[in-house]
DNA sequence: TCTATATTTCTGCAATTATCGAAATATGAA
DNA sequence: TTCATATTTCGATAATTGCAGAAATATAGA
């Protein structure tokens, strides 16, 4: 007996997540969240997470691109810098996803093993 | 006045979760996740999944080398087939990172957006 | 106002590196 | 040996990195 395939829309958000999680998936670029995540809501202009970063301003650059494009982070211009903050709508679907696949579409983890019920 | 930089040994683990994103950082290997997790405890065999996943046998073959190099997935011979399973620690330790990133070292998103708390 | 200069950050391109997939190889069972 | 399952090899294609230069904005001085 053969199954249904997966939804075209299903695979779509996959891809989505996918691109998100790629997104996080190197060191600086993961760090570059984990900076912007402790500023927020406020954020970082560039220089600032420059000073924490150690690579080239060209590759930090490319790398904010990336996680512009993939829709982790916002930015707004302020004169001559520009402010990046981090987009916790984008951050919020991702970690429900993730959630979901471990612990509650499948059981294969139990919620109370992230995250403490009930304090 | 200057702030002390991460500690070598938290750069290790962010570079660690960063490797892990990247292995999820792909349609098909995320989509070979959830196939491991809808399968958990039991985990399929490299012919099933090709059956789920529509890309050619060598290049599924590396994506799997990818996921278990970085750990999410186990492995294990069963005469002349591969048997592949989620590696629940491995994912439950990134999910924990990604919720405290989010939600508990800061506060940028609510636990209660995540997860129902208390049902 | 216009020009020059300084500051911040991005963009273009070339070198390096990683990914994909066809073909060949390995592994185990009968 | 032969068949079935899955990996490894390797060349072509694509992505990433970082240097050099450009773009955007602000400010000062003529």
């Amino acid at each position: 007996m053969k199954v249904a395939p997966p939804a075209r829309k299903t695979l779509d958000q996959v891809a989505r997540y996918a691109d998100m999680f790629s997104a996080m998936g190197t060191e600086p670029r993961l760090r570059i969240m984990q900076l912007l995540l402790s500023a927020h809501p406020a954020g970082l202009v560039v220089g600032d997470i420059q000073e924490e970063v150690d690579i080239p301003n060209s590759t930090l650059s490319h790398h904010l691109e990336k996680l512009k494009s993939e829709g982790l982070v916002n930015v707004r211009r302020e004169s001559t810098f520009l402010r990046y903050t981090a987009n916790t709508e984008a951050l919020q679907e991702l970690l429900r996803f993730l959630y979901s696949e471990c612990c509650t579409r499948n059981q294969a983890l139990k919620p109370e093993e992230i995250i403490r019920i009930c304090k």
